[in-house]
DNA sequence: CCGTTGCAAGAGCACTGCTCTTTTTTGTGT
DNA sequence: ACACAAAAAAGAGCAGTGCTCTTGCAACGG
């Protein structure tokens, strides 16, 4: 408990790199071959160690993936806020929309991570308490266009079945506490839909359908944002 | 050549019947464990058959899952189809939402099955023609739907900005002649959001952020249909 | 300077998809 | 009825997987 810290420190650098070296060979992997094909072995065989070594660092390939699924999440979420960024004080409507391009095309630069979070989920895998911080990034984005939407004239009107009413109102209490709940259920509806558009395109579903992928998707996110009372 | 049609008759038929035992226990197996975790050998010993015994009647293990989602394609678009014949008559909105309700419904009961079609592709595998009817199924539904619309009057006005417009037209020439490009290009919209909004209820991603799916998903799927021009 | 601790390596288990070879069954044409 | 060719099943085997357990080694800390 005394100077042990310089120790400390020297081991844990040491484990921090090997950490951050497998990480980065299965990001590789993981971009070349999708996630399915992702192989303990063969990143250990990559980095010249033996495979039993490799569960020093990692108890288990979910363990592993994990950390992959945090670090697109994260990636994805700078993204979205560097687009919100740019968007600077443009109106709300064209701030949704950069957003939802910068959202496909980060899918597109990196489909096999766009598929880890947004694709179907490995069975018996549930996603651990630790990826929720990371996944909200690119909700809050969301959200903190709708809130400036929301203090501007920029917002229609929007209409709530009174049946969704308390769901809706838990949903902008837990959300948003500044969003009505009228914004809070157009928001989340948005949300999942923009994601459909892209893992369509992504998933080949468009494939013999729509060829001009680009201003198609321009389309469907400016429909997105007038159907979410913006523009 | 001869009278060889009755004894092929005879090897056929067993070997339909195998065939036919293959893919049922298969399909249990994927609806018990998901696809990555289907396994030849244990769909063999579960038969009682060797592995090797099973590639006479499947060449490969992705042979096997393309019969899989042919099967998985054409059940959903079966649901599809029963729920527009039960909706009869009614109002285009009113179609389009009891369609939307029964392609949730059938994902809900088979998530495996969705996944498997609707979710991130297996990396290296792409679908092969054969499949492409069976999906289609769905998309025809929604087709006749909005056809059906643009003959009464139930059928908004709906922008379509000039940079779309060719892609819209040969959308709607693909994909259903007597469709107007507006209408196309909000049908197929309309489709991609429609499973983004499954998809994301079935994986995990309104977890902790929708309670009411039932109420939220008719909630978002009568707006889906207020978009695309219904209702 | 010696002992604890962290790491690497090796061997091994129970699996997987798939191939190749050998044996057995089976439906039939003579 | 029987011999024969075609189809099916079985077996062995290869290369790979995740993961565990044991053993050796090296570095750090009191």
């Amino acid at each position: 408990m005394t100077g042990m810290t310089t120790a400390q420190g020297a081991r844990a650098r040491a484990r921090n790199e090997v950490t951050a070296a497998i990480k980065e060979e299965a990001r590789r992997q993981l971009a070349a071959d999708g996630a399915v094909k992702l192989s303990l072995r063969a990143v250990a065989r990559e980095l010249g160690m033996v495979s039993s070594a490799l569960y020093r660092y990692f108890p288990s390939r979910d363990e592993l993936l994990t950390a992959l699924i945090i670090d697109a999440y994260d990636a994805l979420g700078a993204a979205a806020e560097k687009a919100r960024e740019d968007a600077g004080d443009a109106p709300p409507a064209a701030c949704f929309t950069a957003v939802c391009e910068a959202v496909r095309a980060w899918a597109l630069a990196h489909p096999h991570e766009y598929a880890l979070i947004y694709g179907s989920p490995v069975p018996g895998y549930a996603a651990p308490e630790t990826t929720i911080p990371a996944a909200a990034r690119t909700g809050m984005v969301l959200i903190g266009i709708f809130r400036d939407a929301q203090q501007g004239p920029g917002l229609a009107e929007l209409p709530l079945p009174d049946e969704l009413r308390p769901e809706a109102e838990r949903l902008a209490a837990d959300l948003a506490p500044d969003l009505t709940p009228e914004v809070a259920a157009a928001l989340v509806a948005a949300w999942a839909q923009l994601f459909g558009l892209v893992s369509f395109e992504l998933f080949g579903q468009f494939n013999n359908v729509i060829e001009d992928r680009e201003r198609f998707f321009r389309y469907a996110a400016t429909g997105l944002a007038h159907g979410a009372g913006l523009g």
